[in-house]
DNA sequence: ATATAATATAGAAGATTATCTATATCATAG
DNA sequence: CTATGATATAGATAATCTTCTATATTATAT
């Protein structure tokens, strides 16, 4: 139980940020690649990768690598998990 | 646009915290008492207060006076319009 | 008017977060 | 195998967050 909340407080603190709630916005359409999330911001690379880190590591969103890119996509089952507190 | 983007990562941060989001779990159950919610953890009466300033300030609570007590409700509104964005 | 109970505010300290620059790693093309 | 492009990591810094102690405010009861 107490472990559940933990993993929530974890989710939430992924989605409670302006830049992360955006990606996971644009993510909600489709799988996206480092480099156009980067572009729609105005953020160094590194800063992009400690948030697409972030988001990873709380589980809302899934992350693969194709070649050199590394594309994302939103973590449904995970973000049902989030829904289901409501 | 960028505005209501603020609210709610506002309210997501106020969520993003074990202690507010035990809060939040007991008002579900309904109107509790600032005394009653403190019982339940292991925290100091100012740093309660300082939580319920911040799910109040985001908008996820209502407060009323009751006398010398504060009385809290979720704030089912505010909170409609966090679960929409899933 | 005073004492007491409930809550809020101020100020300080330590922890966490978001950002940057510099550099490293990984993958591919030539 | 080397250069280049994409991404990750390290380390530093400034801002924000959470907590505490001490104190102030507000409401009630005597």
């Amino acid at each position: 139980m107490q472990e559940k909340y933990k993993d929530l407080v974890k989710m939430l603190k992924g989605l409670a940020d302006e830049t992360r709630l955006k990606i996971m916005k644009m993510l909600s359409s489709g799988e996206l690649c480092a480099c156009k999330i980067l572009e729609e911001f105005d953020i160094t690379q590194p800063t992009l990768s400690y948030h697409m880190k972030i988001l990873t590591d709380c589980g809302l969103v899934n992350a693969r690598r194709e070649g050199a890119w590394m594309k994302y996509t939103i973590n449904d089952e995970n973000l049902e998990k989030l829904k289901e507190i409501f």
